[in-house]
DNA sequence: TCATCATTTAAACGTTTGTTTGAAACCAAC
DNA sequence: GTTGGTTTCAAACAAACGTTTAAATGATGA
């Protein structure tokens, strides 16, 4: 338990971030936990903007190099031809489930991430969208060669509703209380499930309305 | 553009929620949007928690009504036999997107609530947990009548994922900025596509890794 | 016209926020 | 043992928060 300062302020601030939310996480709250002085903060990391960006940082950069490197792994395997899509969606969304299955940190993290994708503040925005980009670029070009048939718009709305389901299935139980007793203590099973829900989804059969020129009716009701 | 002051605090706190966030708004940025004096909220609401729960009761209600009514409506044309899953699908979240296709109103609310059921905040939970009581109950006791052959815990999952879908679905533009420029601007498209993406999910082969005894490996990496 | 109620207003309240300060404590190198 | 650089600490800072107060204003019915 002999961790220093710069550690313990960031394991408790991601615990607590996830508990109480980013703004009504206070500074006094993080440091007490951490058994640190409250100037420790913003000695260490400025200001708490920068200790929120320090936070997501330490993991997502690894997160996004897992998939990658795992997108990497199977493109060699693959000598060129075209992925198949339950393996592209392994690489993105198995590997964040399986980080968030992982309680040596990256489970606190996971819940947190999840949270924060429709989080409006606007420097987190742009900081996402920095430490995504490569990410992204990567696996929608993996997607477009592997599902020539898929209009590229009808996928990124299905990328998109993964990303939901995902975001979902990580923050598990808190919301999931909202439909009763569940059980979210087995991951290998939530993998399963997500997986097979996923991959469910991305093939299913493109609506036909798609691209009708939207003609709105302008009549309102008479009032 | 004659509104009392109540509606015109409710307008612009919905609008400046979904903006920055609960906690990043202030009674003082809500007050000068709707031209109203900062004592305001605390004379017609109560306080900020107050005026929070008015926001989303004001039109959470007549959302989760409008969803009973479309299964009741099912229900009665259906004549006891069981629904087919997708009519089901139509009434819970097919009348969520078509609120949130509704420029008068619904628009604004339903992309708040969206990143609202992932809310960490203790009243927020008990609060949604209590509107949401009855829809859930009727929705599950349909769902599990008409797929009898899923198990109930796996149905609940998809239901969450399915959940987590129409969340991002809402959200829309806003992260979708993260998978690049996308048209988000015509609702009766986006019904489609989500409508299909959901169904494609619910009506997946189910996964076969479900219960087993998950053993885990101990071995971690040599170290 | 007056009295009564509801609403609006400006000002102030006590807290809590993130941040800064300057001195104390620590620790290695010489 | 003294120096120099890093880290910790208690205390204070101004700013912003939600809330309260008491007086001013508006509208309604007698």
């Amino acid at each position: 338990m002999e961790t220093d300062t710069r550690t313990r302020i960031l394991d408790s601030a991601e615990s607590l971030f996830v508990r109480h939310g980013l703004d009504a996480t206070t500074l006094r709250m993080i440091t007490a936990e951490a058994q640190a002085n409250l100037a420790a903060v913003n000695y260490h990391f400025g200001s708490k903007e920068a200790l929120i960006e320090a936070v997501f940082r330490r993991r997502l950069t690894w997160l996004n190099e897992q998939r990658i490197g795992a997108l990497n792994a199977f493109e060699a395997e693959a000598k060129g031809q075209p992925l198949k899509p339950r393996q592209i969606v392994e690489a993105f969304f198995g590997v964040a489930i399986r980080m968030a299955a992982d309680k040596n940190g990256g489970q606190t993290f996971m819940r947190l991430l999840g949270r924060t994708y429709t989080e409006p503040t606007d420097f987190i925005r742009t900081f996402l969208a920095d430490e995504y980009a490569e990410v992204i670029a990567r696996f929608k070009a993996a997607f477009f060669k592997a599902l020539p048939d898929v209009p590229q718009e009808e996928f990124l709305w299905r990328f998109h509703f993964m990303m939901g389901a995902l975001s979902y299935a990580i923050s598990g139980a808190d919301a999931l209380r909202l439909l009763g007793p569940i059980d979210d203590s087995d991951p290998e099973a939530l993998y399963a499930r997500l997986m097979s829900f996923l991959i469910g989804g991305l093939r299913a059969p493109l609506p036909e309305v798609i691209a009708k020129p939207a003609r709105k009716p302008r009549a309102k009701r008479a009032a």
